[in-house]
RNA sequence: GCCGCUGUAGCUCAGGGGUAGAGCAAUUCAUUCGUAAUGAAUAGGUCGUGAGUUCGAAUCUCACCAGCGGCUCCA
């Protein structure tokens, strides 16, 4: 976000981004004239707004809002002229020696030292620019609108913290959100459209549906399924399995843990150290050094340096898949093996990121490893494109966008050799081209042992989130000295295909909860059906219903409580169950039941018999929509 | 991990230096009802945890834990 645009990218900022960007100027305008103290870093405009970071003794608090938007619209009100000054690097440098830069030009202060540090960053004979409005001028390229009344439709959205040029170790600045618009009901259309947002939330949804529960007393991050969650999972994890069995994958299980050494073949464990639950020591290396009065500094160091043997809670499945591929002698014509698992794997995340299920620190991959030849890799990274596309098109999600992660060719964080890498990198490229989607390809995202096609989502306030992941690997193969016999009669290297469609259950089920709002096509509903008797004269036609669904394999559940006809609709509704059947003596007397869907009015009459097999072939066919009478 | 905010009944939240409140949910009773809330009664809380200040702390202070919004990270 904080690579220098082109010229021909500022061009093309839109109406709305330049009236954000301009926000973010009277923002900074309005706190100087509040606090005279702040130094300003970067303001752009973002997807939902905009921000300004910038440095001052004063901690903004949500309280301080009020005050701001004020002096915003004050200044709006001002209607202060946005002009445009071409200068000279020397002149931009006194400027922002004397704090006019980033600063008011009536109330010179300390030097602007981020806007120095920023000019520095500006490629020699690259014309420096500023914009000043009012008393402030800052360094800018643009563009901006003519005059700040196109800034009066303002609203500060939030208050945090960020790294300046996002360096850890450059310090910490104060981040101040807000979002701006073209008029007062885009602003305000926004605003409802992000309170309705709110009530999608997992976390919320997932809380009010019995889906999901997170206990401090079992761990940050560490989920738990819920009844009704579980049955969502088992869905999904039925769906998959289906999907596999065609392709010709086959399920394996492997153990939660695995000895250190392993993870040290891998290269995971020194890696990703940091990111892991600690290793278990073996017993004996635990008893020697407690009679030796050692510290856990000797233990950790022993463990890293491999002095000592321990385990490791899995935080990942590959070295297990490639010991079982291992276990075998391979020839070309048993290639590809492709070895599926829904495997658990433990992260020790931040705890600062841990959120919902959209990031845990236990989750489940549903993770398949394929050791192919080289020249069976464009074919079966094109099958698991393929399979990703058939799932997020089963459950109609198709607002994700898809990402080529390729790595960093200044970074030396990468394993394997340069040769593989431009191999595997070319592979995915071609892949991802029969995909027919539009991708993006983004340097230093790819995985350090290999690049990889992600496929990525929002969630409701707008967050991006890789799910499905599809990824070739040249170097774990070598690591663990895998190989079959070629038709050549000799020893070759098989290559590594790592692909999860979901990501992980945790993540996905998450969003999906978000995607569908709760309401969770047939197929996937913890509830699909809710017998309601009018009263307890039909309760016991309602019970044979119930039990006749239950026996066609439909998951029903019957509302024996004394409350009224409306009630309990009512609460159905709520429970998104996505029919139910209303018997009273009318229907008994007819032999039919009355079915009301969970989004519609509109009511359907037909006989149980008819009902059992029309939502029976709907939940078979993953439909998302209810089926027609 | 860092910055900021928050933590009161199962849930949503009010209150606030003199020992706890509402709505919904739950339980019981009455009602037997025709498509988004029938009525009444009852029960329910060491006010996140620990320490400190105070005659007295849910309320003030500090530490820790957890959640939320970002940052950083994400094999």
């Amino acid at each position: 976000m904080n690579e220098r645009k082109t010229l021909d990218e500022r061009a093309q900022m839109t109406d709305l981004e330049r009236v954000r960007h301009s926000s973010a100027h009277v923002m900074a305008t309005a706190i100087l004239r509040i606090w005279p103290d702040a130094q300003f870093a970067y303001g752009p405009p973002i997807e939902a707004g905009f921000y300004y970071d910038f440095e001052m003794a004063h901690r903004v608090t949500p309280d301080d809002f009020e005050k701001i938007e004020a002096e915003m619209r004050k200044i709006a009100k001002e209607n202060q002229k946005f002009e445009y000054k071409a200068i000279s690097r020397e002149e931009a440098k006194a400027m922002a020696e004397s704090g006019r830069l980033g600063g008011l030009t009536e109330r010179p202060g300390n030097p602007s030292r981020f806007k120095l540090d920023l000019i520095d960053k500006i490629p020699e004979g690259e014309q420096i620019s500023c914009f000043q409005n009012g008393d402030f001028i800052d360094l800018c390229a643009g563009p901006h609108v003519g005059y700040t009344s196109k800034c009066k439709n303002v609203k500060l959205m939030s208050v945090s913290s960020s790294f300046y040029l996002g360096d850890e170790s450059k310090g910490q600045l104060q981040r101040l959100y807000g979002t701006a618009f073209e008029s007062k009901e885009l602003l305000e259309t926004h605003l409802t459209r992000l309170e309705e947002a709110k009530k999608r939330d997992h976390r919320r949804l997932g809380k009010e549906l019995g889906l999901f529960h997170i206990d401090e007393a079992v761990g940050q991050g560490l989920i738990l399924w819920k009844p009704k969650g579980a049955l969502i999972r088992r869905s999904l994890q039925d769906f998959i399995t289906q999907e596999l069995d065609k392709q010709g994958y086959s399920q394996v299980f492997t153990p939660h843990i695995g000895k250190l050494d392993l993870y040290r073949t891998s290269g995971h464990f020194p890696y990703y150290q940091e990111s892991q639950y600690p290793a278990i020591a073996e017993r004996d290396v635990l008893e020697k050094l407690a009679d030796e009065d050692a510290t856990c500094a000797t233990l950790l160091n022993g463990l890293e340096k491999g002095d000592y043997e321990g385990y490791l809670l899995k935080p990942m499945n590959c070295p297990h898949h490639i010991k079982i591929y291992a276990s075998d002698h391979h020839s070309y014509r048993d290639l590809p093996v492709r070895l599926a698992e829904f495997g658990t794997v433990y992260r020790w995340e931040q705890s600062g990121e841990l959120g919902g299920m959209t990031r845990v620190r236990g989750f489940t991959q549903d993770d398949a490893h394929l050791f192919c030849t080289p020249d069976q890799v464009a074919a079966e990274v094109t099958g698991c494109l393929d399979l990703v596309k058939k799932v997020l098109g089963t459950l109609g999600m198709d607002n994700y966008r898809v990402r080529l992660s390729l790595r960093d060719p200044t970074s030396d964080k990468y394993v394997g050799s340069a040769e593989n890498w431009d191999k595997a990198e070319a592979a995915l490229r071609q892949a991802v081209q029969t995909l027919g989607v539009e991708y993006t390809e983004e340097l230093g995202e790819a995985a350090f042992y290999g690049p990889k096609i992600d496929f990525v989502v929002k969630d409701v306030i707008g967050r991006d989130w890789q799910l499905g992941t599809v990824q070739v690997d040249y170097n774990l193969p070598v690591r663990f000295d895998l190989s079959y016999v070629g038709a050549d009669n000799q020893q070759h290297v098989p290559v590594m295909i790592h692909r999860a469609p979901f990501g992980s259950l945790e993540r996905f089920t998450g969003l999906l909860i978000e995607h569908f709002e709760g309401k969770f096509p047939t197929w996937l509903a913890p509830e699909q059906v809710r017998v309601i008797p009018i009263s307890e004269k039909t309760l016991e036609a309602a019970e044979a219903a119930t039990a006749q669904l239950a026996d066609a394999g439909v998951r029903v559940a019957i509302d024996r409580t004394n409350e009224k006809v409306g009630a309990k609709i009512r609460l159905a509704r709520l429970d998104r169950v996505p029919y139910m059947i209303v018997l009273g003596q009318k229907e008994v007397d007819e032999g039919t039941i009355s079915i009301r869907r969970r989004d519609t009015e509109e009511l359907v009459t037909m006989t149980l018999e008819e009902f059992i097999t029309a939502v029976k072939s709907e939940i078979t066919a993953r439909s998302l929509n209810s089926f027609q009478p």
